[in-house]
DNA sequence: CATGAATGAGCTTTCATTCAT
DNA sequence: CATGAATGAAAGCTCATTCAT
């Protein structure tokens, strides 16, 4: 009466979307299968969604904002850079692993293959990887001149935590390995990033 | 009469569906278009595969195998441990760049969502990943007693390199980032595994 | 209140429709596309007409009266019935030509095909006729005895018109011919009509 | 037993697609009704025929042949070149009125909308032209010099006919009019193709 | 006067797979 | 050892049209 339903349908088709695309997968989300789980017509999906990119940009968007908020709670208790740094590393973490094809649909797909990609889209993923520089700079705010650039450093670290995303969702891990300990570790890899000496150094004596 | 030719149609499959992924796709891999390269029927095919996922066993079987010879054949020069670490993640890294498509059914394919997986088949998989322990374990030879389990440091070296491989094939990489540069950095990053103080060090005091 | 915006709308969507036609041809006239490209919705079209085959009879006979005014416009500056009857014919093959998709609904369409068909529609078609057949007759005023059907002979030089139009517009004439030599010797062949022997001597001896 | 139904099923696809194609107009040919028709899936088209252009070509194909022989057939009996040409028209416009879909595939068609159009496929199309060209050239065979290109003329002549056809089979003939008559007068104005004076001629004094 | 929501039928095409031979 | 014939399911998408408001 107060149509709270007249955005329903909409709502719906992105919820089973959703629904369809962490529980079987990209290559299993068709647009009839959504709209006979949701009760409507294929057609009526496109009420809403110009095609199936479109509803899947949609997803991917909502997956960006969800993920930035789950990034922003968790470095909000530190107060310290690096104990921040450690939170997101492990809010990223966090959210890639529970939500295996949420992520997948977020950064495994190739732009290449998406007929139509909207660029603007891509402004919200970076706004997460932001949050990452933001940290890493506060962490090596005093040696400005010898570090590597701060972007390339931001890659680096989510090299390491895409990495455990996606093989772990991937089931290529040995299963005799503690989770839990892998996951510790991986963190502290990351964050090795945020101590990392200077290139020049690196390069002559990487150990020590 | 006895010559080996009836293997001939067998290996052809295998030749030409290897081609197809690499040049076309996982996505255009489909029994039709590898039979007609080919130049037999699609029924043919079945009559050395059971199915299109035993065919897709058989080329990740000969990928890890092709990943496997090129990481030994890096390694060969070096012959400190480090160095030779150091030739084996730019050797697996330049696989997974090189060889887009391959890489991905290697890795990126999750197990669960093929009918009849066969577990049997991750095992030459698992003879990758130990050229890296074995490296690694030469690395840490002395202090076997404070050092993490090196399963897991070599699982999380794992994440480092395949982060990088897929998300620069996921063209997910800002390009105004130098690619050369970020590869080193990646690469160095990954190092610093060899490097890594003990895990309880690490717990209290991260860097340092 | 009383001011004829009411009939915008209507007036808009036959614009619309008759631009979409011209632009991108028959095949590509649906409903949606046109509301889309006049700013309102599908289902308003269907307030002022009853279905797309009576949209496209409006758009019909608008064309019918289209090419009347251009017939009618081209024959003025001509005072002999011959250098009328040429100019006309140089006018419709001009509207063809220069309308190919707009012709191609006017003259191509089967009646059968479309559902509900008002024969009433054809009026304003037969228009253009009478105004070649005006003109033969006013050639032929002399000898009405022995001259064939008028409407028959009309109808003649229409096949020798509607030929050229259409057999042009699809394409399918040899391109080494000059366009220009082609257009001039079809007019000459259908001027040829009004110099026709009678029908008796035809059949006797055609040509000498 | 002797398998003559090894090609059953291709040519029931054929004769289907004529018969819907005749019956209903190309708009309504689809392979999934065609499929239906002849009690198999629609993907068994696929089995003969690439795509829908192809079966739609091999009509074509068909009926250019058929044609073909019709003109040759038409053309034997007759050993002066005149008469000749008098039953070739006949015989083009009864080709034309009695199969008036397969001459729509085959002349009305817009290659352009065709996406991949076998250039091959036109020679056959072309020589029904030739034989109309031979017999015109025969006829002429005197004054070389001062008429009209033969190509041109064969086109004209060509014109009258394909209107006639065209213009009858979409009923957009007075249906006052004599049938019999309109086409007698139809041919004979086509024959003046054939006693027409050189273009010179033409112009100064079309009519006397 | 106009809309928004929804439908159902239709389209071409591709796919992995099977079965009799 | 290999094929040719055929299938059934599925895909993304567009269309004209209706109906309640």
């Amino acid at each position: 009466m107060t149509r709270p339903r007249s955005s329903t349908l909409q709502s719906s088709i992105l919820d089973e979307a959703r629904r369809v695309l962490v529980a079987e997968g990209y290559s299993h989300l068709s647009m009839r299968r959504i709209a006979a789980a949701v009760g409507c017509t294929a057609t009526s999906i496109y009420l809403y969604y110009r095609n199936k990119d479109a509803l899947i940009h949609a997803l991917i968007d909502e997956g960006m904002e969800l993920l930035q908020e789950q990034l922003e709670r968790s470095a909000l208790p530190a107060d310290e850079p690096l104990e921040r740094m450690r939170a997101l590393c492990r809010a990223y973490l966090e959210f890639g692993l529970e939500n295996p094809e949420y992520y997948e649909v977020m950064f495994m797909l190739h732009p290449e293959r998406m007929d139509r990609y909207p660029a603007e889209k891509y402004r919200r993923a970076r706004r997460n990887l932001e949050i990452f520089s933001e940290t890493l700079g506060a962490i090596h705010s005093g040696d400005a001149a010898e570090r590597p650039d701060l972007k390339v450093l931001t890659t680096v670290l989510w090299f390491s935590l895409h990495g455990a995303v996606t093989l772990m969702n991937a089931r290529r891990i040995d299963v005799s390995i503690d989770r839990k300990e892998l996951l510790d570790q991986a963190v502290s890899h990351s964050l090795q990033i945020a101590a990392r000496p200077s290139p020049s150094q690196m390069t002559s004596s990487p150990i020590q």
